[in-house]
DNA sequence: TCGTTAACGTTGTCTGGACAAGTGGTCTTT
DNA sequence: AAAGACCACTTGTCCAGACAACGTTAACGA
C-alpha cells in the first residue's frame, strides 16, 4: 500500500517534463491520488520530509502544495500528528424562503443541535447596532453569541444584538433564541438577509475547528416584527464545507398591477 | 512618508516581546497601518526585501505575511510590479426572490453588463447534465459559458448548460441569454438556487482578476419552464468581494392549509 | 492496574541565500 | 517621433537546514 503511494509520488531527479511549478505538480499528484482512491478519507499522508524525499522537491515545496489543498479543504492537518485527506462532510441545506431558527431547523432534520455560549450580556450599542436597531447611544442592547453544533460539529457562528427592551434578560435564553422571543411576544415574521462569503480569521477559525482562511458564507439579518419594528440583527458565519443556502426563485411578474417598472 | 511607513515596520533585533509568530506580528502591523490611514488604498508597500530589512526577519516572512492579507483581499500583488493596497471595491447587491438575467441586474442598476466568452457549443452531455437535465447519452447539450463584467470589471463566471433541443443554436445567444430563451418561448419562470461560498482555483482565479485562492460565491441553478421542464442548469461562481445576495424571509404559516408539515 | 514520563515523529516557524520571470522605465537606434 | 534593446527592480519559485511546538505511544514507576 505503501509502496503504491511512493509510486504516485516518486520522480526521479532528472526525469519529467517540468513545465510549471513544481509545487503545481505536486498539487495535482495529490489530488489525483486522492481522486483515484489511492489515497481515501481519512487516510494519512507520507510525512512532508518523505514526500520531499520521494518527488526529489524540498519540505518547503511540499508545505506549499499541501497547503493549497488545506486551503480547499481536501486536506486536513494535525500539529504533531500528520496530514490527513479530509473525511467527507455531508452538506446542510438551509432553505432561504421561511424564516427559521437554527434550533427548529436542525430538529427538522433529525439533528442534535447544540450551542456552546460565548456570550450573553447586555452591552453599549456599537454605531453598526444603533443604526440598524435604532436605537440611540443612552439605549443599550442585549448580545447572544454562540457557536452552533450539529451533532456535535461545529457549523457556524451566530451574533445576535436585540434592544435591551425586547430581551430585557439575555441569561434567560436557552436553546432557541426565537423560542425566548416568542414567550415575551416579540417572534419576528419577516427578515432581510445578506450573503456573502469570506475567508474565516484565525479566532473564528478556531471556534468551527478550519483551519484559519478557510472560507465561509456570511449571513447578516435583519427581522422585524409584524409591526415593522426591528427585532434583531444578527451575523453568522456558516462553514462553507458544511452548509448550502437553497433558495427557489420566481419570475417578476409581467406588470400586471404595477405602473412605473 | 516613507520614513512613517518604515517607521512602523522598524524592529530591532534583540527588542520586543515576542509572543507568537513572527508573521502575524508583521500582519498585524501592515494591517494597522491600512487600517490607521498610514497606507491608502492604491499606496505600494515597501518591497519584501526592504520590508524584510526594516522588520529583521527573513524574506520568506514576510511573504507569508503578506500572502495572508493578499488571501483576506486586503492587498494585491503584481508579479514585476510590487505589493499595493487593495482599492475599495463596492458591493453589488442581488435579489434573491426574483428571477433575472445578469444583464437585466445591471441594466436596473446603471452599470454596463459585458460579457466575455468563454464557450458557446453544442456537447456530449456530463453525467451531471444528464442527471439535471433529464437527458440521455444520445441527445446533446448547448454550452454558454462566459464571464460577467459590470463596468468593466469582471464580477462573475457563468456556465450554463440546456438541452440542445431547448437552445438549437447557442452560437447565437447575444448578450442575454434568457432574451435568446424568450425569443424561442422558452422563458423560465421558476428557479432553484443553490449557495454555497468556496475558494477559486487558479483558473477561474484568473478569469475574475483575483489571486488564487479567494473565495467566491457559488450558485448553482434550476431553472423551470411553467411546463415544469428543466430548461436550464448554470453553475455561476461570483467574487466574493463584490458581490452580495440579498433574501427576504417570512415566518412559516402556522399550518393553515398543509397537513403534514 | 493506572497514571507519569520520556522518546520519537509529526507539523509549525524561520533563516539566508539563489535564480527565474514579469514590469516599467531609460536609452539607443531607426 | 516611433520602435526596439536593455537594465534596474519587483515578485515568484525553490533549496537545505535548523529549532520549536505538539501528538502519540511505549516504557516506566507507583
Amino acid at each position: 500500500m505503501d509502496d503504491v503511494v511512493s509510486g504516485i509520488f516518486t520522480r526521479k531527479p532528472g526525469e519529467g517534463a517540468r513545465q510549471g511549478p513544481l509545487y503545481i505538480s505536486l498539487r495535482r499528484d495529490i489530488e489525483r491520488a486522492i481522486a483515484q482512491g489511492i489515497l481515501k478519507p481519512g487516510d494519512a499522508l507520507p510525512a512532508e520530509r518523505e514526500l520531499a524525499a520521494m518527488a526529489d522537491v524540498s519540505r518547503v515545496t511540499v508545505r506549499r502544495a499541501v497547503q493549497d489543498l488545506v486551503a480547499t479543504g481536501l486536506l486536513v492537518q494535525r500539529h504533531g500528528s500528520g496530514t490527513f485527506v479530509a473525511p467527507h462532510i455531508e452538506r446542510v441545506e438551509q432553505p432561504l424562503s421561511v424564516l427559521t431558527s437554527f434550533t427548529e431547523d436542525m430538529a427538522r432534520r433529525g439533528m442534535a443541535a447544540d450551542s456552546l455560549w460565548l456570550d450573553r450580556g447586555i452591552y453599549a450599542p456599537s454605531p453598526d447596532e444603533m443604526v440598524v436597531l435604532g436605537l440611540s447611544a443612552e439605549e443599550s442592547v442585549s448580545r447572544v453569541s454562540r457557536v452552533r453544533l450539529a451533532n456535535g460539529t461545529p457549523l457556524a457562528i451566530e451574533r445576535a444584538t436585540l434592544s435591551a427592551q425586547i430581551l430585557p434578560e439575555p441569561a434567560k435564553v436557552g436553546d432557541s433564541l426565537y423560542a425566548a422571543l416568542a414567550k415575551v411576544g416579540n417572534r419576528p415574521v419577516r427578515a432581510i438577509q445578506r450573503i456573502s462569503a469570506a475567508l474565516l480569521d484565525d479566532g473564528d477559525a478556531a471556534l468551527l475547528g478550519v483551519p484559519p482562511g478557510s472560507p465561509s458564507l456570511n449571513i447578516e439579518r435583519i427581522s422585524y416584527l409584524s409591526s415593522g419594528r426591528v427585532v434583531e440583527y444578527t451575523r453568522s458565519r456558516y462553514r462553507a464545507d458544511a452548509y448550502d443556502f437553497v433558495a427557489e426563485l420566481r419570475l417578476r411578474e409581467p406588470e400586471s398591477t404595477g405602473r412605473t417598472s
